[in-house]
DNA sequence: TTGACACCATCCCAATGAGACCATAGCTTC
DNA sequence: GAAGCTATGGTCTCATTGGGATGGTGTCAA
C-alpha cells in the first residue's frame, strides 16, 4: 500500500510541480522548501529517483553527451501514485530530533548557570529562523496561485512553531526557577 | 571534541540519575521521558552502551548467572563527560520530519478537500498529544525536587509545541482558503 | 592557456532502523 | 512437579542510510 517514503513522494511531488528534473536541481529545490519539515541528504537524491524509475512512477532520460545528465519525468503511474498519497489522510506520526532538549533534560545534572546559557542560546536560534520564515512569508506575493499558498501555509506553520520555542526559551532564560504558565 | 551522540549522553545521563541500568531499563526510561524529543529505536541500546564503555564512560558488569544481564554503571570519566556536555551551550540543529507537512505541501497538486481531511485528521492527532502532555503535567507533584523539574519544563514546551500545531490545524481545516494570520 | 570555480554525479563504508528470533524466569494449572 | 504461558531480557541480520571523499565537466576571467 505505501509505495514509497515521504522523501519519495517530494521527488515526485516536486517533478510534478515544476517539470523534469535531474538529482542535482531536486537537491538545490529541496533545500529552500521541504528541509524544515523533511531533511534529506543530497546522495539520496541520486538513488531515490533510480528507485521510482525502477517502479515505473518515473522515466529517465540520460543525457549521451558531454555531462551525461540524468532527467527524470513523471510518468502516468507516477502522477497517479502521488496523487492517491495525497487523498490519504493518514500519514505517519512526526518525529523531532532536538540536542536541546536533551540538555536541558538533563540539566539538573549540571551547574544551575548551565540553564541559562543554554536557554539564551536557543532563544537566539530560534528567533533567527522566527524572522527567517516572517521574511519568507513577506516576499510572497498575495496572489491567489495555489502554488504560492502551499508556501504560504507552511511558513505559517513555520512562524508559529518557531515562536512557541522564542516563547519557552526566552522565559526560560528570564527566569530559569519557573516552572508554571 | 563531540565524545558521542545526544543518543549517548542520553545514555550516560539516565544512568547519571537512576544508577546502574541494564539495555532492558534504559529501554523502558526512554520510551517515557526522551522519545517526544529524541527517538532511539530499541536495537541501538544493545549498541550504544558497550560502545560507551569501551570509551571508557561507562563500566560493563555481566552476570555470570542465570540471565546474564548486562549492568552498566557510570565511570567518573562518564560523569566528567556528561558534565562537560551539559556545560557547552552550543547544540546540533533540531530535525523534524513530518510526513504530514510533505503532503501539505503538495495539497494543491490533490482535490481541494483533500486539505480539509488532512487538517481534520491531524487536528485530532495533536489535540491527543497536547491532552496526553497536559495530563502528564497535572500528576507531577509541585516539588521544588530539580529532578521533577526538568520533566516539568520539557512537559511545558511539549504543550506550546502541540498547541501550535492544534491552532495551525484546526484553523486550516476550518477555512482551507485563509492565508493571513 | 591555464587556473579557478561552480556544476554535477558517484562511491564507499561505517552507522542505523526495524524486525525476526532466541533464551530465561516466574507464574499458573493440573 | 510437569507442562505451558507470558513477561522479561538480549542478540542477530540485512537492507537502508548518512554524509564525507572524490572525480569528472563546463565556463569565465586573467
Amino acid at each position: 500500500m505505501a509505495e514509497c517514503s515521504p522523501a519519495g513522494y517530494a521527488v515526485l511531488g516536486l517533478i510534478a510541480r515544476h517539470g523534469p528534473m535531474t538529482p542535482y536541481e531536486l537537491k538545490a529545490r529541496i533545500q529552500d522548501d521541504i528541509e524544515p519539515f523533511w531533511p534529506i541528504p543530497h546522495a539520496q537524491l541520486y538513488r531515490i529517483p533510480p528507485g521510482l524509475a525502477q517502479a515505473g512512477l518515473l522515466r529517465e532520460e540520460a543525457e549521451t553527451t558531454g555531462r551525461r545528465r540524468r532527467i527524470f519525468h513523471l510518468t502516468d503511474n507516477g502522477r497517479a501514485a502521488l496523487e492517491r498519497w495525497i487523498a490519504e489522510p493518514d500519514t505517519g506520526e512526526p518525529e523531532t530530533r532536538d540536542p536541546a532538549q536533551v540538555k536541558l533534560f538533563f540539566a539538573d545534572l549540571g551547574a544551575p548557570a548551565d540553564i541559562v546559557a543554554l536557554a539564551t542560546r536557543q532563544a537566539a536560534q530560534h528567533r533567527k529562523w522566527l524572522s527567517h520564515y516572517e521574511s519568507l512569508r513577506a516576499e510572497l506575493e498575495p496572489s491567489k496561485d495555489s502554488r504560492q499558498s502551499a508556501r504560504a501555509r507552511l511558513l505559517r506553520l513555520g512562524v508559529l512553531h518557531e515562536q512557541a520555542h522564542v516563547d519557552f526559551w526566552e522565559s526560560l532564560a528570564a527566569d530559569p526557577g519557573r516552572l508554571d504558565d
